[in-house]
DNA sequence: TTACACCGGAGCGAATCGCTCCGCAAGTCT
DNA sequence: AGACTTGCGGAGCGATTCGCTCCGGTGTAA
């Protein structure tokens, strides 16, 4: 049997193509990523990406949109698991994995609309509630901050251990590069556990440099 | 008195300052970033920086060079270090705050020298001693190969929190990016120690996922 | 004062940018 | 089956930015 294909099927699929496609190129290039390059990468043409979004502002701002709702949804997951420990090592994998993190080049360049300003501050009061939850239970250290955990997915998130090599073409190298970047972020949330011999050096930093309130 | 300034000191002050200029632009813009916006940051005109440096490649092999030099210092600097855990700890801590893998975007588009083949593996060298001394001391749990570390300089090194920061203009949260830094790689040295309730998943990773190999 | 080494930046051609517009292929209706 | 309609792809637009050259101006040394 032959499966048709209708016209909206085939816009949908195309849409998801480029959002992955501008993940990706927007990972690998910056804040210049072209619409060009991300419209090559989905397979689709110019035209039909500027039928979809009108300007390359309202697809990135799709993107910002999207980031958030993983975010939350990655966070609820987390607060569901009833091992507090499990919870949070899961939802800052998660997010790693996801790639929270490398939208933050086009972090101040996006205008910012009311939608993603509510779904940034219920995704701060997620993840407090993660990390008081984590606390509580003494599974982890008291010292650090929901801030402190905010910054560690960005930082981890951004990978150039994955999208850099994918730029350059050594797509053999990525499996391991994903398994490299799976060690680092063990090792860090081994450093989030309770028992450091040493204290934390300063103090919590503000929330306002977390770029990835989008607010 | 008024101090006079040769024509040779203004030349030798204009070098550094482009050196400089360059390592933070190319932290802030990536891979494309301009000459003529190195230019301006260092305060000098574009026409001195080509009197310099023939091209912008040669500009950008000088930077590797420089990055390359750093790493084994700061690598001998710890291997002096009576106390293993403290002179790996010491590199580590140098490596980010000089933002060592800031140069990773243009790893893979400068030409390797033979200066910078030879440096290079003598900064593997010199990271595997300090990583094996550290382990044989029982200071560094054993599941963490040299490459693990090197991975986490480079991507604790390029720090978004600091450059993007000054891109934006936003001069005046510095001081803070700079120190919730600080504590995010307390948390990732934490996580180096023993004593860590499981291992570290997959296996070591192969040296040719290390940008800042440059070789 | 004269000579000149060095500096700064206007401006070159080439490349790339975001975006528009239209010819064409492929589902949908009569 | 044939006409209609819808959405696709990409050539090409003006504007911008790129790396780089080249020369008039500036300030030091003699």
């Amino acid at each position: 049997m032959t499966t048709r294909t209708s016209r909206t099927d085939r816009a949908a699929r195309n849409d998801r193509a480029l959002l992955e496609a501008a993940r990706a190129v927007l990972a690998e290039d910056g804040a210049h990523a072209s619409v060009a390059a991300i419209a090559a990468r989905a397979g689709v043409g110019i035209g039909s990406l500027y039928r979809r979004y009108r300007t390359k502002e309202e697809l990135f701002q799709r993107l910002a949109v999207l980031s958030l709702e993983h975010w939350n949804e990655a966070a609820e997951e987390g607060l569901a698991d009833p091992d507090p420990w499990a919870g949070l090592a899961g939802f800052v994998t998660a997010c790693v994995e996801f790639g929270q993190g490398t939208l933050a080049p086009i972090a101040g360049a996006v205008e910012v609309s009311d939608e993603m300003d509510a779904a940034s501050r219920r995704g701060d009061d997620l993840l407090d509630a993660l990390v008081r939850r984590a606390q509580d239970a003494g599974v982890l250290r008291p010292d650090v901050a929901a801030v402190d955990v905010a910054l560690l997915i960005e930082q981890l998130g951004r990978s150039p251990l994955v999208d850099q090599l994918r730029k350059q073409g050594r797509d053999d190298l990525l499996p391991a590069a994903v398994r490299a970047r799976a060690r680092l972020v063990a090792i860090a949330l081994d450093g989030l556990r309770p028992g450091a011999p040493g204290g934390l050096p300063g103090d919590p930093p503000g929330e306002e440099l977390f770029t990835g309130r989008w607010a």
